[in-house]
DNA sequence: CACCATTTCATGGGAAATCATGGGATTTCT
DNA sequence: AGAAATCCCATGATTTCCCATGAAATGGTG
């Protein structure tokens, strides 16, 4: 499955539809008719973030994994199934994000998608730019030629 | 078999009827004409769980894997088959949720399923919330410069 | 290179189907 | 027969589906 780039964004309407970037949905062209997502709130506070069915798998696979008798096991499951949704994309491109995310993201009107490869963040865009800012931060800057400050 | 995505709130009728939430129901369509589900007493306390009857078969092989003289068995023997209750959906989605096991797990009027990913909880409204906010404490929430919710 | 024709996106609103839930009517057991 | 459980229909609210529109992007053409 091809990956997510990009910035990307969108309006969120009266009825707390909003559309997926058509480079994403590009991306996962011919394993329809429609993908299924999931959406949950990211373990990054402040954004919600969607994954593709088939990669979410990955969170199966790792609960799976886990000992019946360790504490983080609920934890983990309430994460990955009950604070999530799946859901489908419609005829228009479009999702239903849930109240309660939109609300926990505090998603107004426009909202922001971020590709992050394997899935993508939605933020509040100034909470996007702020994410973005601080995160670019983290990667070490080369230079060639040019003293470096 | 789809996984159990979400929470659900619905109301429990003077005849201990609840609606299966429609999300669950489109999870096992297929299966059909009605799925057989099991309800026990969670290990958990304070709520009730429902499994398919298709994903209950774990529960069927660990017993079968555990040695005759183990005398964890019978705890487990009582637990997975005696107290549970084996049931149907009827034609508008519900189930009939027997008294013994609404009464320990204090259900009233309205009930609250959680999704599991293999099965589901009932609990009780206010007790989910402290439910899920237990568990989601137990695993981490990361921050980079973005507002915090 | 400028211009026009088509298609695709993103978005809005209204119609139709589904969901959750209540209240009988009918059957079953004792 | 009386009580209880089961089945079936009815209804309002919500959600989903579908059509319509303007803007933008794409492609083709003189």
């Amino acid at each position: 499955m091809k990956q997510l780039f990009g910035k990307h964004e969108n309006r969120l309407d009266a009825k707390g539809r909003v559309s997926v970037p058509a480079a994403f949905r590009a991306a996962w062209k011919g394993a329809e008719p429609a993908m299924t997502l999931v959406l949950r709130p990211s373990l990054i506070a402040g954004c919600v973030e969607g994954w593709p069915l088939p990669h979410y798998a990955k969170y199966e696979a790792e609960l799976a994994a886990m000992d019946e008798t360790d504490p983080n096991r609920q934890g983990w499951a309430t994460k990955v199934y009950s604070d999530a949704v799946e859901l489908e994309i419609d005829a228009q491109g479009r999702i239903m994000l849930p109240d309660h995310l939109a609300a926990e993201a505090q998603l107004t009107e426009a909202v922001c998608f971020l590709g992050r490869g394997t899935h993508f963040h939605i933020w509040e865009p100034a909470a996007a730019a702020a994410f973005l800012a601080a995160t670019r931060a983290l990667a070490p800057r080369l230079t060639f030629g040019a003293p470096a400050a």
